[in-house]
DNA sequence: TCGTGATTTGACCATCTGGTCAAACTCACG
DNA sequence: CGTGAGTTTGACCAGATGGTCAAATCACGA
């Protein structure tokens, strides 16, 4: 398949259907657990032809995180520096929130490579990633001099965040076992804590 | 090999470097990317001597499982009912965040498991687990009601002690990635920050 | 309609993997 | 030191899996 020209109608139909099949299947079997049988069924391709649009299967793994990674920190980058601090935050920790309730697959993805100790995607990490949360740590150092959010450790801020956000994603297996029938949705109780927790961690004390 | 008379030496002996071994390699290649082979080697047998042992790579895995989650779950069982309601919190969540620095694998293989939907337990999960925290929270809402911590809901602040406790074990490479090489040891960092977090969450309002 | 490049597939291969088995070896104990 | 239970192993098997390839089929612009 040619790479250099522009990709045909059925190239981009058929790109698109193996990365969706491919996230299912990834983000519930982990690489080695995913069959490219698998994702070609689920994609409705045979495996050759699978083969055809990506050389590998871990060709297939790569693009999909590679496609994944800006969306999943783009909630980070619409931090507003400019707005009202509390607020700010409060939004990225609700958007995030939403974030695990609607691409639950994607947080699994995730959470799966970096818990494997992130061997595609280690460099990323230490770099861009690296980056973008030493911007924001700034911003929130700035804001913390100005008085505006209580006194908080930026870096641990940011990964509990991270952490309470994307747990309702990654353990909703077992936060469901936990809550039982009764409360079969999560995410309303979980907003409402998550909203109290940074409220009261962040407002200046008196 | 007779399972019902008491073990020989060699059957302890070669048994614990079989589970050893099993919590190496499926913590960090997961149930399915783990092979009985390097489990084996890793234990210093050979695979038949291995499937001696343990039936199956199967049998291997639920053993282990069986074994860590009494211990897993031992600091929210020495929860006191009846010590200082803010000290009994933050002591577990300094011992939830110690088992996390000194018992990382243990942590990445629940959190493995649970990530792929808890196959092989999610029965303890919905009973016995479900039952433990319902205990938990019920003690959490009478300290509520006496007036000791303030009112948050109980079931999620179980939840996000595992998840902020957690998330230091399972995104380890993450957290030394973003931290970088100048701040080689996240743990006292997140001691003192998770500290001041439920100080501040769980302190009543004036 | 034709020709060419894009797409699809059946057949196939090498390797890996979980698991079996009979035979060989070792150990503890009388 | 002999014996039987306990332990170890090399050889082997069947199925799964990632990947290849040549040939067949399809789509579309001239």
């Amino acid at each position: 398949m040619p790479e250099d020209r522009a990709p045909t109608r059925i190239q981009k139909k058929n790109r698109a259907a193996i990365l969706e099949a491919a996230l299912n299947v990834f983000s519930t079997h982990g690489f080695r657990g995913a069959t490219v049988d698998q994702i070609a069924t689920e994609a409705g391709l045979s495996k050759p032809n699978l083969l055809y649009y990506y050389r590998s299967k871990d060709a297939i793994y790569a693009a999909l995180l590679e496609r994944l990674l800006d969306t999943w920190l783009d909630p980070l980058r619409a931090i507003d520096p400019n707005g009202n601090p509390l607020q700010e935050l409060l939004s990225y920790i609700r958007r995030k929130l939403e974030m695990s309730r609607d691409y639950p697959r994607e947080s699994r993805l995730f959470a799966n490579e970096i818990i494997r100790g992130a061997p595609h995607i280690h460099a990323v990490l230490s770099a861009d990633l690296k980056s973008l949360v030493d911007e924001t740590a700034q911003l929130i150092r700035r804001w913390i001099a100005e008085g505006h959010i209580a006194e908080v450790n930026p870096y641990h801020l940011i990964f509990s965040i991270w952490s309470l956000t994307q747990h309702y994603a990654d353990f909703d297996v077992q936060i469901r076992a936990v809550l039982g029938d009764a409360e079969p949705d999560p995410y309303p109780g979980a907003s409402a804590y998550l909203d109290q927790l940074f409220t009261r961690l962040l407002t200046p004390q008196g």
